[in-house]
RNA sequence: CGGGGCGUAGCUCAGCCUGGUAGAGCGCUUGCCUUGGGCGCAAGAGGCCGUCGGUUCGAAUCCGGCCGCCCCGACCA
């Protein structure tokens, strides 16, 4: 894309209504433009990342054989009644009329819908487990939106819901995505910790949050820290296989969020030069919460015996809008985001320092077709600009890479290649650009 | 929902206390200049001063209602 092209709104200066660096950073970089409290438009460049992650997030689902569907947005609140959470779910939720005065709802979530799809397409436990998820808009008028795209009213969420025969059944569908969850977080550069969630009536151990560290998060935790350094993506994971072991080595160390957390257990379980209090921010959530919802919506399927079985249940969701702000906030330095090539917009900023040189513009326009030939997303500044205003823009919008081309490097036949992150600088020949990124 | 603050140009803000018909910087347009970190000079464009009403000869300015946005707290993916 050429940048002189492309729809970029960047602003140089913090928009006063934004307080934290991640809200800020989408503001000034164009990604994203606020249409009311908690409600944003998502320009293109904030959208590419929005996409991206909802494919990573889509890819991993999908390997550990949960299902994509796409549920409404608006549902209708007779389903709610059905579940009783109509009346219990107070003003967060949106309702709304239809023009013959149905009373409808703009969904906050999808528990009601996924179990009347359920109830209605399975009826025999030679069906389960079944384990389907969305990535769908949802609406919860919070109070108090805030953070941006971190705490919007509305925002983008997969959700899924397993179904399973028994409570060892449900477990097993647990643990994939817990494995899903750990892969998912990693593959976005993010340093994802499952912490101990509050399991409300069920109880039991089946509850976890994915906490993302970064300075700013909106709470503390505290955690050992070997989890920092587990790697999960060097792992084979066979989904068929059993993953206890796998989520056992995740849940043996300590690690709470301040609600759970018990100064006294952090010092006797973890050795004093492992123990990490650091902020985070929630990226997901998995829950099993057994039959809450299909036996009040009688959803039941029978079994071997032709007894009636009623379904055990979880629930997994990520914040697919929130990890966008989520990332910035872990991943940015004063002059701008820093993006994981996982989710880049563009992987690569092509600068043109000079525009007017013939020889620059054509070495450019090169480099451009032959990284675009080759399948490499680039972002060409093209723009009659001052450099400055260039370097600016490019450190602000965050991709990975920037290949600048100048009157000096050229003369030597060199193009100069800075790492966002970091900020390494090397000069290589023009001709070992392409390959550099597609090798 | 309790407490606080703010709505003036695309963005950041001044002007308001002490009413007299609108300003700065950045951005934008044009020209010149410049070309490796938001350069310089010059000339321009751009605002029903959130909205409705009141007071007044006269309201961005004073008074009231409404709407919107932000911050702290409670709440939350």
């Amino acid at each position: 894309m050429r940048l002189s092209q492309y729809f970029l709104p960047t602003l140089r200066e913090n928009p006063a209504e934004a307080q934290i660096v991640s809200h800020r950073l989408m503001l000034r970089a164009g990604m994203i433009r606020q249409q009311a409290a908690g409600i944003y438009a998502w320009l293109p460049l904030g959208y590419r990342v929005l996409r991206n992650i909802e494919h990573i997030v889509r890819e991993e689902q999908d390997a550990s054989g949960a299902q994509e569907v796409l549920m409404p947005t608006i549902q209708s609140a007779e389903l709610w009644r059905e579940s009783g959470r109509y009346d219990a779910y107070g003003p967060e939720m949106l309702r709304i009329r239809d023009r013959h005065g149905r009373e409808m709802l703009y969904g906050p979530t999808n528990e009601e819908v996924i179990t009347t799809i359920f109830r209605d397409g399975v009826k025999s436990y030679r069906d389960l487990p079944k384990n389907l998820y969305h990535i769908q808009w949802k609406f919860r008028d919070e109070v108090r939106p805030r953070f941006g795209v971190m705490r919007g009213r509305e925002f983008l969420m997969k959700d899924n819901y397993s179904f399973d025969i028994d409570k060892a059944g449900a477990t097993r569908s647990y643990n994939k995505m817990f494995v899903a969850y750990l892969r998912t977080f990693a593959r976005m550069g993010l340093k994802a910790i499952p912490m101990q969630a509050e399991t409300g009536p069920i109880g039991g151990d089946l509850s976890h949050e994915f906490i993302i560290l970064a300075d700013t998060g909106e709470s503390a935790v505290f955690c050992d820290r070997g989890l920092v350094d587990k790697d999960i993506l060097g792992r084979a994971i066979d989904y068929e296989a059993d993953l206890q072991p796998l989520v056992n080595e995740w849940t043996a160390l300590y690690a709470a969020t301040d609600e759970k957390h018990d100064q006294a257990k952090f010092e006797a379980e973890v050795p004093p030069d492992r123990r990490l209090s650091a902020r985070g921010i929630e990226v997901g959530h998995i829950f099993y919460f057994g039959t809450n919802y299909s036996a009040p919506m009688n959803a039941v399927v029978s079994g071997p015996k032709g007894e009636p079985i009623i379904p055990e249940m979880g629930s997994y969701g990520i914040g697919v809008s929130r990890l966008v702000g989520a990332i910035i906030e872990a991943s940015h330095d004063d002059a701008g985001i820093i993006w994981p090539e996982s989710v880049a917009p563009f992987r690569v900023g092509l600068l043109n320092l000079k525009p007017d040189d013939a020889a620059v513009s054509r070495a450019c326009t090169e480099l451009y077709a032959g990284l675009k030939g080759k399948g490499v997303e680039v972002l060409y500044d093209d723009r009659d600009l001052r450099p400055g205003a260039k370097f600016a823009d490019m450190d602000l919008i965050g991709l990975p890479w920037q290949v600048i081309i100048g009157p000096k490097g050229l003369a030597a036949g060199k193009a100069e290649v800075k790492a966002r992150a970091g900020g390494q600088r090397e000069e290589i020949p023009l001709e070992s650009v392409v390959p550099k990124f597609t090798s």
